[in-house]
DNA sequence: GGGGAGATCTACT
DNA sequence: GTAGATCTCCCCG
C-alpha cells in the first residue's frame, strides 16, 4: 500500500453499522480510522475492539437500560461517536445495536497509517509501538476527544474507511471490568492475531477466520 | 453541594 | 507492582 493512500479513502456506509454488534467488532479490525485537524490528518488500522452488548451486559455503561447524559449517544442510531472521559484520558466508542438499543464498540488499539509525525508530536514516547497500543493512547495521539461526541463516522473530520482484511482473528476476555460478575470472563474482545500494536498480551480463547465482504 | 467511581497511562521502585 | 494524576458526571443527602 502506497503511503498516501489515505487521502483516497472514502468513509464506509451507514449500513456498515448495522452489524450485530459481536460482528462490528471483528468487521472493524483493518478498517482505517482517520481523524483531520487543522494540524493535519492521521490515521491508522483499527486493530484491537471490544464489544459492550446493551442492556444485559453488566461491564456496559448502558447495563440495564443506564441512559444518563454520558450514554446518552448509545441509545441513538448506529454509526456515531460515543466519546467518554476516563481518568486523564479520552475514550472513543462506535456506537452500534440501532436506535433504542444501547450498545457499542471500543477501539482499544490501532496501528499507524498515516500522520506519524504528528502523533509523535503529540505523545512524547520512544518507542514508535507505543505511540497507539492502548485506547487512551491512540485518541491523543490522533486528536480525538471528547469534542468528538455524537459525530458519525461516515463523515469527516471523524471518519472509518475500508483497509485490510486481517488474516486471523483473536478473541479473548475484555480488559479492566473485573468489577462486572460474570460478564467480566464474555469474550468480546478482539484483536488481528499477533499484531505487535495490540495493547496487552493475553490468552486467545479462540481463533477466528475472518469474514470476507 | 460533595464524595466516589471509572472500559487508563506513566513513572518510579 | 503500585501510586498518583485529574475529569465528568451521578447520586445521595
Amino acid at each position: 500500500m502506497k503511503k498516501d493512500d489515505f487521502l483516497e479513502a472514502r468513509p464506509l456506509k451507514s449500513d456498515f453499522y448495522s452489524l450485530p454488534t459481536l460482528e462490528l467488532a471483528q468487521a472493524l479490525l483493518g478498517c482505517l480510522l482517520v481523524k483531520q485537524t487543522s494540524e493535519g490528518t492521521t490515521a491508522g488500522y483499527i486493530v484491537e475492539t471490544e464489544a459492550y452488548v446493551g442492556p444485559e451486559d453488566k461491564a456496559a455503561h448502558s447495563y440495564n437500560n443506564r441512559r444518563t447524559k454520558r450514554t446518552e449517544i448509545m441509545f441513538h442510531e448506529s454509526g456515531l461517536a460515543y466519546t467518554y472521559q476516563m481518568h486523564t484520558h479520552c475514550l472513543i466508542n462506535v456506537v452500534s445495536g440501532g436506535a433504542g438499543n444501547p450498545e457499542a464498540v471500543l477501539i482499544r488499539a490501532v496501528e499507524p497509517a498515516a500522520g506519524i509525525e504528528l502523533m509523535l508530536e503529540r505523545r512524547q514516547v520512544k518507542q514508535r509501538v507505543a505511540l497507539t497500543n492502548g485506547p487512551g493512547k491512540l485518541t491523543k495521539a490522533m486528536g480525538i476527544s471528547m469534542t468528538d461526541y455524537g459525530h458519525p463516522f461516515t463523515e469527516p473530520p471523524l471518519f472509518i474507511a475500508p483497509g485490510l482484511l486481517p488474516a486471523s482473528i483473536s478473541a479473548g476476555k475484555r480488559i479492566g471490568i473485573e468489577n462486572s460478575g460474570e460478564a467480566k470472563d464474555y469474550p468480546w474482545r478482539f484483536w488481528i492475531t499477533d499484531n505487535p500494536f495490540v495493547s496487552r498480551h493475553q490468552q486467545a480463547l479462540s481463533v477466528i477466520e475472518p469474514k470476507k465482504g
